[in-house]
RNA sequence: GGCCCGUUCGUCUAUCGGUUAGGACACCAGGUUUUCAACCUGGGAAGAGGGGUUCGACUCCCCUACGGGCUGCCA
C-alpha cells in the first residue's frame, strides 16, 4: 500500500515582514512535507493590493531562506490566479451554490448597525439569496456563496480534533467581489484545491474559516483537505505577541546573531514535541515531525532557552559553515565584514570560543582578543591588575617562553613551575597575564589563547604591557 | 453580544484512567577551576476553580474563571 502523496504550502500575504508565528507555520509545513517525501509550495497571498508590496514579498523571501525553508516549484501570486477564481465562482453560481448579491455595502452596514442595535444577530442575510436572477437590476453586485442555514459543518482537526460549528453561525460569504476580484475564502480553496495541497498546516486564526472553506469545497465536488490549524505564539507576558515583545521579524532575529539552526530546533520545539527530544538537526526534526506531536495550547516564547540552544548549534557547527554564516549576520546587522587577515585569525581560534558563545556578537566579542593588533587597548579592570608586581612577574616570565616548545604542556610546565617557584597560585599569575594578552579580565583560558595567537605574539604583547 | 479554541513547574513540554506527575531552559546551592563560560552533583518548583462519571482521574463529561480567535467586498 501506497502514501498519497504530501503537498504543503506556505501562504503568506505581503503585507510586512515574515513575522515569528509565520516563520514556525512555515517550518511546520516545511518539517511534514520534508519529513513525507512530500512537496512544500510557496503561495504568496496578494488579492489585497491596497496592502500587498513588492517589498514585503522580499523580505518573506529572505526570511525562509534565512531559515533554510527551501519551497518546491515556482513561487506562486494568488493575484495572478483571479481569472481561475472568477471562473470557479461562476461555476458555482451555474451550480446553483452561488448567487449574485446586489445589496451595497452601504446597506449591509446599516443591517449591521440595526442588528446591533436590537441585539440581534448581525450575520448579513442577503435578500437576493433567492431573487429570480430575472429580476435582477444591471448594477455592481459580489457573488455569495449559497451557504446552507441549517444543520452543521464538522471540522476533523488533526491538532484540535473534531470541531462542529453549526452553519446558522455562518453567513453566505463573499467569493468573488464587485470588482471581480476574489475574497480570501475563494482563492484559498481554489488554489490549495488547484495545487494539489493535501494537508493544511496553519495559524489557529483559521479553524473558523475551515468551516467557511469546507463548504466551498463541498460545493465544488473537491476533496477537504487535512487540517491541521496550530496555536499562537504568545509573548513573554502571556499576551498576544506584539510589537511590545520586541522582535516580530524573523529578520530581526537572523540581525541579532541567532545561527539559523538555533532558530529552527526551537521554533520548532515551540508547541511541538517529540518525547524528551531537546537539540535536534533539521533532518532529525523532519524525521521525526508529526501532526500528533503538535500541541493545543498557545505558547510563549522564552529568549533564553533560544539562546541555550543556539549554543549548542554554534558548538556543534563545523568551522567553515559558521564562519559562513557569521559573515551573513554581519551583513544583516550592518555591521563592518571582517578582513581576510581577521577571518584567517578567526578559523585558528574557533575551537575555544564555539561552545563559549550564544550568538554571534556573542561570538565576535569573546574572539575579540584575537582580532585586536596591538597595543591591545586595556579595561579599566585589565589596567588595574597589571600593578607593578603583576609586570614584575610577566616581565621575569617573558624570557622564560622563548624556549619553552609551544604546546599545551610545554606551556603549563612553564607557568605552573614559575608560580610554584614564586609561591603564588596559578591565580595570581594568570590574572596579568590575561590581563596582558586579552586586555580585560574576561576571557578563554591563557593556555588556549596563547596557543591561538603564536609565541611571537604573546612575547610581544608581554613585552608591550612591561614597558 | 453570539459562536469556536485553549488552560500541567516561572517558561517549553511528557503523560494518552492506576507514575514518588518525567525531561529541558531558567533559578538556587555545592563541586571543579586561571577569569567568564562550560562541565558535574544536588535542590526548590505544576495539573485554573467547582461539580460529576469511575474501584481509581492531569487524563472522560458539565459549569465557572481567565486567555485567544472568528463574527469584513482583510488575509
Amino acid at each position: 500500500m501506497s502514501h498519497p502523496p504530501v503537498v504543503t504550502r506556505f501562504a503568506p500575504s505581503p503585507t510586512g515582514y515574515l513575522h515569528i508565528g509565520g516563520a514556525r507555520t512555515a517550518l511546520f509545513n516545511w518539517l511534514f512535507a520534508r519529513g513525507h517525501n512530500g512537496k512544500f509550495l510557496l503561495r504568496i497571498e496578494d488579492t489585497d493590493r491596497e496592502r500587498s508590496t513588492p517589498e514585503a514579498t522580499e523580505a518573506i523571501f529572505r526570511g525562509l531562506k534565512w531559515l533554510g525553508l527551501d519551497w518546491d516549484g515556482e513561487t506562486m501570486s494568488q493575484f495572478a490566479r483571479k481569472d481561475r477564481h472568477a471562473e470557479v465562482a461562476y461555476a458555482m453560481l451555474a451550480r446553483g451554490q452561488a448567487y449574485k448579491c446586489f445589496s451595497t455595502q452601504t446597506e449591509i452596514e446599516a443591517f449591521r448597525a440595526a442588528a446591533e442595535a436590537e441585539k440581534r444577530s448581525t450575520l448579513f442575510q442577503s435578500p437576493w439569496r433567492d431573487a429570480d436572477p430575472a429580476t435582477h437590476p444591471d448594477a455592481p453586485h459580489v457573488i455569495r456563496m449559497k451557504a446552507p442555514r441549517t444543520g452543521e459543518t464538522v471540522i476533523d482537526d488533526r491538532v484540535l480534533g473534531r470541531v462542529v460549528i453549526s452553519n446558522a453561525q455562518l453567513d453566505d460569504m463573499v467569493c468573488l467581489r464587485s470588482d471581480g476580484t476574489p475574497t480570501y475564502m475563494l482563492a484559498v480553496v481554489v488554489d490549495d484545491h488547484d495545487m494539489g495541497v493535501t494537508h493544511v498546516i496553519r495559524g489557529n486564526e483559521h479553524l473558523n474559516n475551515a468551516a467557511r472553506q469546507s463548504m466551498i469545497y463541498t460545493a465544488m465536488g473537491w476533496d477537504v483537505p487535512v487540517w491541521a490549524h496550530i496555536p499562537l505564539i504568545n509573548g513573554t507576558d502571556g499576551k498576544k505577541l506584539s510589537k511590545r515583545h520586541g522582535a516580530l521579524g524573523v529578520e530581526e532575529y537572523q540581525a541579532m546573531g541567532y545561527p539559523a539552526a538555533g532558530m529552527r530546533n526551537y521554533l520548532t520545539r515551540l508547541g511541538w514535541s517529540h518525547g524528551d527530544a531537546e537539540f535536534f538537526t533539521s533532518d532529525q526534526a523532519a524525521e521525526w515531525f508529526d501532526l500528533a506531536g503538535i500541541g493545543k495550547s498557545p505558547a510563549q516564547f522564552d529568549f533564553k532557552k533560544l539562546e541555550n540552544l543556539c549554543g549548542q548549534h554554534l558548538a556543534a557547527m563545523d568551522d567553515a559553515a559558521l564562519l559562513h554564516e557569521l559573515a551573513e549576520y554581519l551583513v544583516a546587522a550592518g555591521r563592518p565584514a571582517l578582513s581576510d587577515a581577521q577571518i584567517t585569525m578567526l578559523r585558528a581560534g574557533l575551537w575555544p570560543l564555539k561552545d563559549r558563545a550564544k550568538t554571534f556578537p556573542d561570538l565576535l566579542e569573546k574572539a575579540q582578543y584575537i582580532m585586536s593588533s596591538r597595543p591591545i587597548p586595556m579595561d579599566e579592570a585589565a589596567l588595574k591588575s597589571l600593578d607593578a608586581t603583576g609586570r614584575a612577574l610577566l616581565s621575569e616570565l617573558t624570557p622564560q617562553l622563548q624556549t619553552v616548545s609551544w604546546d599545551k604542556t610545554g606551556i603549563e610546565a612553564v607557568l605552573t613551575a614559575f608560580a610554584a617557584d614564586h609561591g603564588i597560585g596559578f591565580g595570581k599569575l594568570a590574572t596579568p597575564l590575561r590581563a596582558a594578552l586579552a586586555g580585560r579580565t574576561v576571557s578563554p583560558s591563557v593556555y588556549d589563547m596563547m596557543l591561538v595567537i603564536g609565541q611571537v605574539e604573546t612575547i610581544a604583547r608581554l613585552k608591550d604591557v612591561a614597558a
